[in-house]
DNA sequence: GTGAAAGCGCTAACAT
DNA sequence: ATGTTAGCGCTTTCAC
């Protein structure tokens, strides 16, 4: 049962290459790159013109591979991303995708499923493909990580930090403001013993909520009990709020709200909730903040995390080539209240 | 020869090329690469496991851009999705990667925001990387489009078939089979005038679906009158959800259940319906079958589409030579049903 | 301002 | 069974 590879023919549409492009414009292959280049003071104007001309008539593209094995650099970024099914994660890609789009990069998406095994599979064939820049949507700490930083390509940590490196690349939002934001309103709003429900405290992220929210509520002087802290039963978000809003059932555990890390830990909770024989209405808070939360799910109250922007963020941070000083773009976030009245 | 090393510059942690596995394997780069791409009856059992030897030593992978550059062929497959704002698409796109991974393939993921001009811009990309493959999540006619048809790239069309040619490759589900279910299993329980919202009718799977559930409707003696199918009044579908149940309120239709094209579309029309004076509980149909319907939409009956599959169909039909008899894979949906009892 | 030519890493003919 | 070698398309000295 071999695979056999196709034929070495695969030369059928010709695709025009440069030495074609050249001899269209009666010049020689070197000028063709020039011009393309934009090398300055390099060309007559009516030159370029001539070679416009012939790259325009054979719909000419130059090969990303012969560029890529001369520059010993491809136009690949890939995106590494935890888990793919995560709403958030497919929002950041699709915007990551416009903006790498916009530079001229083409962007390779992956899902790691949070295994460091994967993740390094990836960062070897990565390196393989000569990629540009990799961008990591929940980094993993992983032996290929600590081999590739500092290395030539830029690794940029997207919500989570680089586990292995605080000061590393960062595109994400001011974790810890957000949780004293949630900290805040709810106290403002009448919360004195909320649950807090919260994912694997792994990441960096996760850990600055669960923080901030645990110290805002003692320095008010409503100090959470461990009782209401609730960490990961389960593997997915989902399932980790389904499991801790039983656990307080079971427990008939006192709270007059939830506060989870995730939305879609929300999620889980409230559908533990409703499911109950007699459902309780109490205010919900999250993260994150999916566009779709508007459609589905008007009870939850979300840090609106602006995903629609950080491919722009990412962009930039490839774009300036690693010398620019600050390698950090925190962005604004807004705590969305859809208490119901 | 001399080991000239050329300084260009991401030139840093040197990746490992052929020549270096062959020397430290005591053997020719030719051998290297026989016994690296399995050319059997080539290399005595003892030089294999001196290469591989070298190879593991020096963690090496051959670089991406020298084998497209000899192969006229890269290991890129790109997937050109209508929108990745789309649960669905997202859910494609992640299972397609995981089975183009297995494959040693790697999954360019590009947003054509449904727009011809994009397509087109990024099939002239994909040309330029010499892209094995092109899978499209919702194709749109485009010219570029009609000039790749029968080149050699394989160009594969899930959910919504070749605009240009029905008998394209394609993977998916029989939507008008799906239409027909859903038609039976809501005449069963007594529905006999359903409202009818669907998206815009370009896209073969609406269409299939949209004309089965008509017909089936008809045929039982309860055709749907025209003002009870709404089409798209805008341009996404939880607005165009959200608009037709407006519609449908001022215009005080008379119906006894919603049949939506998509989950999304119910997501909207159940949206308005709940935000209205005195909200009534009727069934919805719709189609996708998220898996975060579960736990977001547990009033939604709807088509469940294996989606998780749909990455396996399509890296099959990428391996099988081209030549293969079937370039069609219809896969099994199936009715979810959760009306509220 | 332009051209000739040397490779980048790899595979496949063609030797041996 | 293994080695030699000719390019694939491109950028970049180095000449002119």
């Amino acid at each position: 049962m071999t695979m056999r590879r196709t034929a070495l023919k695969p030369a059928d549409a010709q695709q025009a290459s440069i030495a074609n492009v050249a001899e269209r414009a009666g010049v020689s292959i070197a000028t063709v790159s020039r011009v393309l280049n934009g090398i300055a003071n390099k060309a007559s104007p009516e030159t370029v013109a001539r070679v416009r001309q012939a790259v325009a008539e054979l719909d000419y593209r130059p090969s990303s591979a012969g560029k890529s094995l001369r520059q010993r650099q491809s136009r690949l970024v890939a995106v590494l991303a935890a888990n793919l099914a995560n709403p958030t994660m497919a929002a950041i890609a699709a915007s990551t995708e416009v903006a790498l789009r916009q530079q001229g990069l083409v962007m390779v998406l992956c899902d790691t499923h949070d295994d460091p095994k994967l993740q390094d599979e990836y960062l070897r064939e990565m390196r393989a493909q000569q990629a540009r820049a990799i961008v990591f949507l929940g980094a993993v700490a992983s032996p290929m990580l600590d081999l590739m930083r500092g290395g030539p390509t830029p690794l940029i940590f997207v919500n989570r930090r680089d586990p292995g490196d605080p000061n590393g690349d960062f595109v994400g939002i001011d974790n810890v403001q957000a949780g004293r934001d949630v900290a805040t309103h709810a106290l403002a709003h009448g919360i004195r013993h909320p649950a807090l429900i919260h994912a694997p405290l792994a990441s960096s992220a996760t850990r600055a909520r669960v923080e901030a929210i645990v110290e805002s509520f003692a320095a008010a002087g409503h100090p959470i009990p461990p009782s209401l802290v609730l960490g990961p039963a389960e593997k997915e978000h989902l399932a980790i709020g389904y499991a801790a809003a039983r656990l307080l059932q079971r427990d008939g555990a006192d709270y007059d709200a939830l506060i989870c890390t995730g939305d879609l830990i929300a999620f889980g909770a409230h559908r533990f909730i409703e499911e109950s024989a007699r459902p309780v209405s109490l205010p919900i808070y999250g993260f994150d903040d999916n566009p779709l939360n508007d459609w589905v799910a008007p009870w939850l109250s979300s840090v609106l995390i602006p995903y629609g922007t950080f491919g722009q963020a990412v962009a930039e941070l490839i774009a300036e080539d690693r010398e620019g000083g600050d390698r950090e773009r925190v962005l604004p976030h807004k705590l969305v209240d859809r208490r119901r009245s």
